[in-house]
DNA sequence: AGTATATTTAAGTATTTGCTTAAATAATAT
DNA sequence: ATATTATTTAAGCAAATACTTAAATATACT
């Protein structure tokens, strides 16, 4: 591989670039875990369906679909792959499915929240 | 368009639909900043590179590459992505660019690198 | 000027993503 | 049982992504 030749050989600190690369491994599982969690919120419509979970508790794939004004099919799919994901869970009440955050103490998704509400104050 | 026809118009709750569809408006503009912070971060090699950023205050293409062991076109092109969106910036020393964090108040970013460290240690 | 180094850019390609439409489940109502 | 409603799942496809390799820029060195 041409990995092997960079500038690295010959007169980069080696010293930062193996404390990097321990800080990556060290952090490897943390990086993984929250880089799902961001591709998933990285989605506009995602980000929109998290948004609504967290200010209404609840909603059903349904009206997601109105809120957003797009198909119910296009909705599931969004939120299966967040359910999957474990950042989402659901509840049925008879023919309708009603989803919700899994609350959870060191969120990113919390942070998240905060920045959208305090960027809309800032503009 | 299929859209119009919903279970919302039979039993749906109407008003919390519209006051819905009223915050997506309100908070567009910054779900719309905030998501594309967000699908930057949520690939796993570009939330390496903030990271490291991050801590080391600034790094060049070439050594990027060498920690995460990929070729240094494509850490490029991931840099220049996050340059286009103004998360980074760089400086030039000689032959080399170095690329730091443009930071900021309400920076998303800075939540994230959080739940990075606290689920390292949590883990 | 000519060569080497650091980086970017471009072209090509395989994979992933996000929708669409149609069909399949699941629960309810008649 | 049959039909209706809520939702998911599957198949298909266009667009976006993330690499690769090769070529182009930019700065430094001799």
């Amino acid at each position: 591989m041409s990995l092997e030749i960079t500038c690295t050989r010959n007169e980069a600190d080696k010293k930062q670039i193996s404390r990097c690369k321990e800080t990556i491994e060290n952090s490897s599982g943390s990086l993984e875990a929250i880089s799902k969690i961001l591709s998933l919120a990285g989605s506009e419509v995602r980000l929109k369906i998290l948004f609504l979970l967290n200010i209404e508790n609840e909603l059903c794939p349904c009206d997601i679909a109105d809120i957003l004004e797009m198909s119910v099919p296009a909705v599931s799919q969004h939120i299966r792959k967040m359910k999957d994901a474990g950042i989402i869970l659901s509840r049925r009440e008879g023919q309708t499915l009603y989803y919700s955050l899994v609350k959870s103490e060191d969120n990113v998704l919390n942070g998240i929240f905060n920045s959208i509400s305090a960027r809309k104050k800032t503009a």
